[in-house]
DNA sequence: CAATCTAGTTTCGAAACGCTACTATATAAC
DNA sequence: GTTATATAGTAGCGTTTCGAAACTAGATTG
């Protein structure tokens, strides 16, 4: 028993020092940790979520931190801003060429090529176990989760073309792998009124 | 193929956005997030592993800013040093009852009691896969690996009596489950030759 | 149309961090 | 045994990050 909570923690430190290392091997490139995130996020996120406040939520920080590290994407000429159609207040964030190009060098393309170098069975394990564990942590801190359409509670299909339940309509395909922050965890139900904030997005 | 890059790099996302968030929670106690994350590690480290430089390498930082973040912690009553026995330069570090009063709220429970909530299939895996994927992920970077003695090439057992191939002596068994700066993990050949400055530690 | 909510930005102070320079001890070379 | 070199740790400085709070402006509710 007590063993067991030993193990536990050992399995939470070791996520968080992978997930550091990663991180911070970041440096010595042209843009920061956090930029990177940025980037990345943008890159990966579905239409509605790409946005500084989207950003800020995934990046666990607050929306004038978020703003900042966009602005100084933006200025570097990695991004580009476009206001909504429907909300003049809200920005729309888009990779450029350059931010394309940019991301060619993403650094934490040594944790992804560690990953690789795992048994099939161990990555297949990461790719079950993940997803779960982001939405678990968010269910214990009542935060948002991340995650894909295609595994979301949403989401649906009736073979041909993919529906969400969320935004109420249909699905772009190429949206099926994006990040979304109105995501919602298929399985366990008791997670269902987690985040009571969570309505009108996608 | 494209598919699985694709996948490869979404597992490596997951795991820098998990560590993250967790990281992220230590905000609002009265310890900064380094401040946690040394604290954590001079409890969890070896004998031999408890000093600055050590807590430096793993925490991905300069010893600069190690020496800082463990002062601040000496100051608040959390840490104590001393001299190693062998070596005056060196600095041994312990947690005081204060320091280990502190651990009892660490605010990365939360990512435990998530892992704890896993199916133990997944449990199990992530178990497996997160030492692992270290290991692999050192030995890109060429970089010094942490894991625990009981999980290192050095150390072997006669049924009885634990013993460590890399301190040519006894292991005592309270250091089995504890993290090492000279951890070499165990399995793959071709890792042997990773980091050429790993001698005389443990 | 007034009150309230939400998206985003700005500014400011505190801390984190990397870098460089520095002290002191240990080890190796000759 | 003296000199050179490597290692453990610290101190100071400038940059960047980050969170909190104040602020603008567009949306929404009643």
């Amino acid at each position: 028993m007590d063993d067991d909570v030993t193990s536990m923690n050992e399995i939470a430190e070791m996520l968080v020092y992978i997930g550091r290392v990663a991180r911070l091997g970041d440096a010595g490139s042209d843009l920061t940790a956090a930029q990177w995130t940025a980037l990345r996020f943008i890159a990966r996120a579905n239409h509605v979520s790409r946005t500084p406040s989207a950003f800020a939520s995934f990046h666990a920080t607050t929306r004038g931190t978020a703003s900042q590290t966009i602005k100084s994407l933006v200025l570097r000429g990695y991004l580009v801003k476009t206001t909504a159609d429907n909300d003049n207040r809200s920005v729309r964030l888009e990779l450029t060429d350059n931010g394309r190009k940019a991301m060619r060098n993403d650094p934490l393309h040594a944790l992804t090529e560690a990953v690789n170098r795992l048994e099939d069975r161990l990555r297949d394990a990461l790719r079950q176990a993940l997803p779960a564990l982001a939405g678990e942590l968010a269910s214990i801190r009542e935060t948002v989760a991340f995650g894909t359409c295609g595994d979301c509670r949403h989401f649906s299909s009736d073979g041909v073309v993919g529906y969400c339940a969320c935004a109420a309509a249909e699905l772009d395909p190429a949206e099926l792998g994006r990040l979304c922050v109105s995501f919602a965890a298929r399985g366990r139900l008791e997670r269902d009124s987690a985040s009571p904030e969570r309505k009108e997005l996608l």
